[in-house]
DNA sequence: ACAAATGATACTAATATGGTATCATTATTA
DNA sequence: TAATAATGATACCATATTAGTATCATTTGT
């Protein structure tokens, strides 16, 4: 069971990378840097752009780089982009399909794993990783 | 994105149900219940008896119960059982595609976060969820 | 005008998950 | 001893997610 996707994964390399080289840095270069397909870091950085993570620049010289700083990058934001937000169970979380309702024990463990793990993840940031 | 799969819940609330009521119980009786489809419930009872979890008994008047003690039962090994092996990510793991190696320091933060997360999951049994 | 970059989007492939179907085996019991 | 009610084993199918590709449009510097 893996708990961070290939996408989430060459994320982080790619934001790490920029953190630390100033100006704009082209799909192709970061592919020669982390040994990526090149069409699918396209796509990945693409969708950094749209969730205004990193800002991108067209034409000839353009690339991306960070718009916010590498010390306000949450790593479990950038799983929630790639991955959808963490929850334990869906199943457990909708009470009409849980036939305890609202009484289950296991729900509110469950709930207070996450809090545990969220709380670990959100101190974890792109600054905090190079 | 999920921490936790149907096969895993399914199971977890077959084991609650089980160590609630002594004796055999029937894969029947667990559908009626838990509102599971059947073959599928099968399937999962199955599994937790070639792990030793239940043990089961053929023929009319047959079926399964637990074979250890709900307190010996953890949720991180059901998990385990039914996903495999907790690990944030096969990647970072692997050396020979991490281009940074042993220097990773995500793969560190990595490592102490899954412990916390483990440690923590480990902490939860059957037992206690009852 | 051309080349080098991203934007948008649709498509394909591989894998994991969820679920079904079927036949064999075992044990109880009428 | 034969019917029945249970599990064992296994192969199969359906759906969703993840990973990756392909293509054409748009922008911009030279």
């Amino acid at each position: 069971m893996k708990l961070i996707t290939r996408n989430t994964d060459y994320a982080l390399r790619a934001l790490c990378y920029m953190s630390k080289h100033e100006g704009l840095v082209t799909v192709g270069r970061l592919v020669q840097k982390l040994g990526v397909p090149q069409p699918f870091m396209r796509k990945i950085l693409q969708k950094l752009n749209k969730e205004r993570i990193l800002e991108s620049h067209k034409g000839q010289g353009g690339g991306f780089k960070l718009k916010i700083s590498p010390k306000k990058i949450y790593m479990v934001e950038i799983m929630r982009v790639f991955q959808g937000p963490l929850g334990l169970n869906g199943c457990f979380l909708k009470k009409d399909i849980c036939p305890n309702k609202g009484k289950c024990v296991l729900r509110k463990k469950i709930r207070s794993i996450e809090e545990g793990v969220l709380g670990q993840l959100r101190e974890i940031t792109i600054a905090s990783l190079i």
